[in-house]
DNA sequence: TATTCGACTGGAACCGGTTCCTTTCCGGAC
DNA sequence: GTCCGGAAAGGAACCGGTTCCAGTCGAATA
């Protein structure tokens, strides 16, 4: 492989003038960027990554600390983030975080101070102060994704209103007796927005009036997790609620699912609402709020990318809107 | 942040000494190596990876180039691949390869020869000739997971048997009239094992002299992919089959729910059996083989090493064995 | 005509590590 | 007492870029 040296004895002029005609900084004639330009493409020429990182402090490259991509918003939101990255040229270095504090800590004691990135983007995790000095040490920004955290930019859904949204349709509807399915005692530290949309939907009961009838179905956000606490619920045949609040589509997709087993209609005898719109929602024509993870990557890119650009702009948080995306599972109680 | 000539200045050494120290490599004796560290960890000291990588040549870091892990197949071995390479200290470099040839040239010819990894990943991807010769003027190792391509390492399942295994299941069952869902017509060039999943299923019939029954149901390679092709096909009383094979797990289970919206009974009315071990195969009690991804991950991973550490090693293609799973999802005809 | 200024270019330092080569020192063999 | 060899440590080159600084040259200005 050839170095800038090899482009330059080529086009017979310095390494410097050479450098200077490929990255466009400075002063070159006209005839001399044409020369070096061609010597490159002759010896298809790519500068060394490495020797540029050192020279220029930049790495062109952005940390992405993340759990585990199996459900559907960290692999839409991946996705997002792996676009955006792409289209300004910035390489992505995949972090996963799992539980186990080993792990966790070897990541932000030895391998995230290596500085091999310009910036972080850390997804659903609530760092602990200890975490977070570290991060600071490195001196490169922090955008997080989720959790707030002091000091950096965030993206975020409003977690409350997307629930209160998602509640507050059933209660226009005419239903009294709604569950919430997929509380707290689900994953810990990932479900950092459950706690919130329990908030959301707590919030849409006491403004109506209706929080003598809140009722919590523990469960974690997936499928079978929604299924298993719907199994639970609808099983008994008076106490059942008419409504059901999925914390994520893939809980509400799960109890449409028991729904059905148990012979339940929907949403002529259960009106079932999530949140998210999953790449399945409309398979199950599942009322839900919509948001869209894809976007919020790119969100986080671009925020990140401006602290890179200009460490003292100022910290942002945006929160992308929710929106109300109704099919047929949800309707007026009998 | 400290560099190596402050840890040698503080331990009374030079730079040479201080490097020969923290790295293991050449005479230091015991006492100065002693205190090397003792300063390094006082000033709490990492090395500059891109310094690393320029004098060394190494980046320990690995590129894997990925389509979308929205798939269940894809998420699982990527995560595998993360947890393997972070137990080795190697950094994951993340590449997506979409649709759209002109992001895919772009990787291949600017981004992928920047030397910024010791060694590839390919995970579902037929590389083109072209290609194929950008990957290997970059001198690293390459290890593909799904199609083989001479020259490279390669890990697999055996697609033909496992289709083979899970329609022989079904025959010895006593089913005579078997269709397949999710042939081509999928997803194209991801769908690389697709087409022997075909091969091993009609390899069955044509074993039990059953060639003239083939039926093939033309899904993509997902849950709403299965369900739709399932709702045609058992739309006909008559002429429906009374066992399915699916291409995978998600197009089997979304088959079993339209089993279901029709009031079809699984499995005393049709049998129904996937491929993969989906974490949802469970819920849906499906029989079906088992691929595990993560392993395929982490045997990606210490096949590459093998070849980075070593790269006269002979290349290796390892296929990884399928296992029926038998649940509730089949049975002997009625 | 002398001076100034801006365009252009090259030499050399620098980023932060690793490693080759050399020197010094010391103990054991002759 | 000399020679030899291995351990220990330092100086300097090197990896492949970027950038500062100094110098040349031609045109414009005083």
């Amino acid at each position: 492989m050839s170095t800038i040296a090899d482009v330059a004895a080529r086009a017979g002029v310095s390494k410097a003038t050479a450098s200077r005609a490929l990255s466009g900084r400075g002063y070159v004639s006209e005839g001399t960027r044409a020369r070096v330009t061609d010597a490159a493409a002759e010896l298809s020429y790519v500068a060394h990554s490495s020797a540029t990182s050192l020279a220029t402090g930049r790495t062109q490259t952005v940390g992405v600390i993340m759990p585990p991509v199996d459900r559907w918003f960290f692999s839409e939101l991946l996705a997002g983030i792996q676009e955006s990255l792409f289209a300004l040229d910035y390489e992505l270095a995949l972090y996963g975080i799992r539980e186990g504090t080993e792990t966790r800590e070897r990541l932000f004691d030895t391998v995230l101070p290596r500085r091999r990135f310009d910036g972080i983007i850390a997804v659903g995790i609530q760092p602990s102060a200890q975490e977070l000095q570290w991060l600071r040490r490195s001196e490169r920004p922090l955008v997080s994704v989720g959790p707030y955290s002091e000091g950096s930019s965030a993206v975020s859904i409003d977690d409350v209103a997307a629930a209160r949204i998602a509640t507050e349709h059933l209660i226009d509807l005419g239903h009294t007796d709604i569950a919430f399915i997929g509380g707290p005692g689900g994953e810990g530290d990932l479900s950092f927005g459950d706690a919130r949309r329990v908030e959301g939907y707590r919030g849409a009961l006491e403004a109506a009036g209706l929080e003598k009838h809140a009722r919590l179905a523990e469960a974690a956000p997936t499928m079978p997790g929604g299924y298993a606490a719907a199994v639970e619920l609808l099983g008994d045949r008076r106490g059942r609620p008419t409504a059901i609040v999925g914390v994520c589509d893939e809980a509400a997709i799960g109890a449409t699912i028991a729904a059905r087993r148990l012979g339940i209609a929907v949403p002529t005898e259960l009106s079932i609402v999530g949140i998210d719109d999953h790449q399945h929602a409309e398979m199950f024509s599942l009322t839900t709020i919509r948001q869209s993870p894809r976007e919020q990557g790119c969100e986080a890119v671009r925020l990140l990318q401006q602290r890179i650009d200009d460490p003292d702009s100022p910290v942002e948080h945006a929160a992308t809107a929710s929106v109300l995306v109704v099919r047929s599972s949800t309707a007026a109680p009998r």
